[in-house]
DNA sequence: AAGCTATAAGCGAAAATGCGCATATAAGCT
DNA sequence: AGCTTATATGCGCATTTTCGCTTATAGCTT
């Protein structure tokens, strides 16, 4: 779940998934995705390493160079849990209606569904 | 892209996911989303809202209730983009070599990547 | 009408995030 | 060795996010 979420927050941002396209036409150094996105070094950097935390990216280095690059394997790891979850919605499992009335008063536990008291 | 953003954004929270979940099963309450996963009624109705302006949700009323289940359709509008990125990245569309000769002094515009002027 | 209930939203505090600046590290070049 | 270059990281600040507390709103119930 927590890898889950990590993922996700490594692609909630514009730059990091401006990255990532870019790495999906060819592996990277942090040299050219700062160029080629006219972010800084700092920038680039960065949201790199996030994207290889998360586990999208592989890292080869090459004398100064960090090469990076999407990582095929990682991504198969978290995938199945995202594709799932979209596909099952999609396929919408019916839609129950639920039976409301075990919310109601008689059957609360506690203060019920209204946990505030109300003065 | 800012709404891909914003759709990452929204599945980037373990509450959020957990209330997807939860809505994957059947459609709740704001009452029940918080009875489920024993949390605030401001957390759950401030996340089942997050999910909604992402596009997740579809929200329904009924009387005191707000019944929010998965929208199918809300889904098939970014899930494509998800995907198609997603599956790119699986297809591993060959990382070609780069010539990383063209980073080198002589052809570098500016400072190369050199953006800092070193003293 | 009066009171209760489910939900939303304003406000403020705490925490997380993003990023620039400066610097550290490591590797190549002369 | 000394200089240059590519990358990573500590620090601090600005922005954003999260969330509880409180209150407003609207729809039941009696």
């Amino acid at each position: 779940m927590r890898e889950l979420v990590k993922a996700f927050k490594a692609l909630s941002d514009e730059t990091r998934l401006r990255i990532l396209n870019l790495l999906l036409e060819r592996e990277c150094c942090v040299c050219e995705v700062m160029q080629a996105l006219d972010i800084s070094q700092t920038r680039a950097s960065r949201n790199l390493s996030a994207l290889y935390d998360a586990g999208f990216l592989k890292l080869r280095k090459d004398g100064l160079w960090s090469l990076y690059s999407i990582d095929q394997e990682g991504m198969k790891e978290y995938l199945p849990y995202l594709v799932d979850a979209v596909r099952k919605a999609l396929e919408g499992n019916e839609v129950v209606a639920l039976d409301r009335g075990r919310l109601r008063k008689a059957e609360r536990v506690g203060p019920g569904c209204g946990q505030q008291a109300m003065k």
